[in-house]
DNA sequence: GGATGCATGTAAAATGTTACATGATTTA
DNA sequence: TAAATCATGTAACATTTTACATGCATCC
């Protein structure tokens, strides 16, 4: 598995769209992205396009002009490269295992030092709002394969929570 | 809490770390973020100067020349407005509870694809590894104060990746 | 005296964000 | 026919990474 195949999360994660549910559209990807719960990756045309461009530079996608009804579009696809890449990249243990970047565990660290009435109203809310990604309302933008991953996922997340509101 | 202050993620973190343990040179804040177990950010120098200045601009860290013992160097403390804009960052429940970037997350929703050997042996090597993060030679880097936050996290994490095992 | 750690930075490169821009097609 | 969606992109800007660079102090 050759360095100059190593892709990075978003990309990995873009591969990943078209392994799945490819062919695709830029907008399609882009809109892909934005329908995340996560706000991590905006999922804006100033992101996806070049590096849709990027990928197809590298042979990891290729393009494709179909005529969707009356839309002309560009789909893309993996390539048996970017399928070996996508591969590489899914499996990889290391990064996988890597605690990423979680906005409410970086503030509790420093959680302490609010009053107790403030750290019991943050707590309370961050539940609260954490709750409400697991609504069906919420979910209904999701992807039906990634709701049970976010859902579980949420799961685990409510369980810390109340454990913290229990040990604070 | 006027809009001009509202500071990043890594910004809120390193105010949050002179506001718990400052003041403190750049090159602690560096070793800091470095030490931590997420290689989300680096604590590279090439970030950490750069935004010293730029927070020292703004007003919202103040730089002291020490003489610590024969070696001469600044140390940075909050400002009334650092701490301001810390507390805002700190206490802000919307962007705690974004659930932000999680490796094994983003892996997940094309784990599918991959065969039920490969998905085995990757939630198997995952769990190892965050098993290991829990160790007490991994946690013998992060300061004290962060090592019971990490670890619940952990917690929670592992009896995630074991209910995915079982599902899978 | 050499390795390690403390301390501070810069330069080049890549990446990603927001905002701007255009135009076609479909739906209400 | 007006609004929303599909579709593709660029420009300016900020941030962050990797790599390079320097010099002093301390420990072995």
């Amino acid at each position: 598995m050759a360095k100059h195949e190593a892709v990075t999360d978003l990309e990995g994660a873009m591969l990943g769209l078209l392994a799945r549910g490819g062919p695709m559209t830029g907008y399609a990807i882009s809109r892909a992205f934005a329908a995340s719960p996560s706000a991590f990756w905006s999922g804006s045309s100033g992101a996806i396009y070049p590096l849709t461009r990027r990928l197809l530079e590298r042979k990891l996608i290729a393009g494709k002009a179909t005529a969707n009804g009356k839309r002309e579009a560009t789909e893309y696809d993996l390539t048996a490269t970017g399928r070996a890449a996508f591969r590489a990249w899914l499996l990889d243990a290391d990064r996988a295992a890597d605690m990423g970047f979680d906005p409410l565990r970086t503030r509790l660290f420093f959680l302490h030092l609010a009053s107790p009435a403030q750290r019991a109203q943050f707590l309370e809310a961050v539940e609260d709002k954490t709750a409400e990604l697991s609504s069906d309302e919420a979910q209904a933008s999701e992807p039906p394969e990634d709701r049970p991953i976010n859902r579980a996922w949420l799961r685990h997340r409510l369980a810390w929570i109340k454990g913290l509101k229990a040990r604070s």
